[in-house]
DNA sequence: TATATAGTGGACCAGTCGTTCCAAAAACAC
DNA sequence: GTGTTTTTGGAACGACTGGTCCACTATATA
């Protein structure tokens, strides 16, 4: 049938996913893409019609091998607040490790667990370049505000995370009678809370890691019997 | 002494603040800006030195007229949660407000108390497009991901968002014995909603008035003796 | 091996970017 | 009025933008 395709699809996806993630979509440009993924433009052009379909791409793997393993733990993890502490706890040490750290550039997609057990780690010590936040709540931020795809993609990964939510508090308080609006209103809390956690990890860690850990009390504080130094 | 200049520099300065805004630093162009300011190329550079100082001008002029006056009803208003309520609800009502309304573009700059008086409010119906949100929470997903300076006026931002939503929380618990952690951590606990309202702004206006009235809820849950339909 | 098919690299495109420069215009001091 | 200083508008700059095109290469089939 002819020539064979040389490169990996998906690793030059997650290429080009981890380049837009910190620098944006609109500061990315073909010469950084080609530099990041070792292709020509023309290769990049045959395999994705454009920048922007790239770009697609790019989001689509986020969401398939970053955001929906982080949010794993919350369908079909513990039926207790553990699992939205464990959610938590994630995000925190994903938030506070430096994108610049070894090995931490490819490997970010999701399959560590909530405790950081990576070897040295650079615990405590969170000054530096901060990390890369979410590539969904930078592109909030940027394109989705003229353009009309990128904003729905954005709302469906906030509904996604709202709802995610919602199961684990319903789950965890399975024997408690909450009201549906009381469920409601904690999982937008609880979503609030990442997003400006996100939001926050590139401008101060340190603040971002205080936000999740304020959640974490405010979970506990919801199920007190976990609370309790397991 | 020679030539007068001919143009208002706080208007041209607002006008370009729009822009900014509205699109991002890195999407505005100097044609948008000539355009929208009505001046030359040759002006702008000659009253600004550069885009970026054309844009520094415009995040003071932002601070000054539009995020102060928002927070000095946490600073000089009432002693009790109603300042915090205050806040919250012109927040949402910013949120609420389509920026394509009539007039809507200059008179921004908070000088609008927390109740929607101005006539013709289109109330209900939020839907097209989204507010600009915040200039600065854009502004951290964008500029601020390598640009150090940006940062750290986005971080300086936050620490005076968190200072006056304590000095409220402080003001308005003057009689109860908090503890300072909890007082940070309630502060800290506003400024997320703040934070993920803006940035959910321009993503969908509703969800961040729903978030804004989560907050209030938290805060009439905190002090129970306003929140009883004063 | 011959041929067809498809991936690859690099030149090249028109357009736009932020910036610079210069001459004309205008207003103050004299 | 003249001289001086500063603003103003527009042309032009090189660099870079995303995108296109085509010759070349490599593989698979026949």
């Amino acid at each position: 049938m002819g020539r064979i395709q040389a490169f990996d699809t998906v690793a030059v996806v997650q290429a080009a996913r981890d380049l837009f993630w910190d620098k944006g979509y609109e500061a990315t440009s073909l010469a950084d893409l080609e530099a990041a993924t070792g292709l020509a433009r023309s290769s990049l052009y045959h395999a994705f019609g454009s920048k922007r379909g790239l770009f697609d791409a790019a989001v689509a793997d986020y969401l398939d091998t970053v955001i929906r393993p982080r949010l794993q733990v919350l369908l079909t993890g513990a039926t207790d607040a553990s699992a939205l502490l464990a959610y938590l706890d994630g995000l925190r040490l994903a938030v506070q490790r430096r994108p610049d750290a070894s090995g931490a550039s490819d490997d970010a997609d999701g399959s560590d667990g909530p405790d950081g057990s990576r070897g040295s780690n650079n615990s405590g010590d969170s000054r530096g370049s901060p990390t890369r936040g979410c590539l969904l709540i930078n592109c909030a931020a940027g394109l989705a505000a003229h353009d009309d795809p990128a904003r729905e993609v954005v709302d469906g990964y906030r509904a996604e995370l709202v709802a995610a939510l919602k199961h684990a508090l319903l789950s965890a308080g399975a024997g408690q009678p909450f009201q549906p609006t009381l469920v409601d209103e904690r999982a937008r809390t609880l979503a609030s809370f990442t997003m400006s956690a996100m939001l926050l990890a590139r401008v101060n860690p340190d603040e971002s890691a205080a936000l999740l850990e304020t959640a974490s009390g405010l979970v506990r504080s919801w199920m007190p019997e976990v609370g309790s130094t397991a």
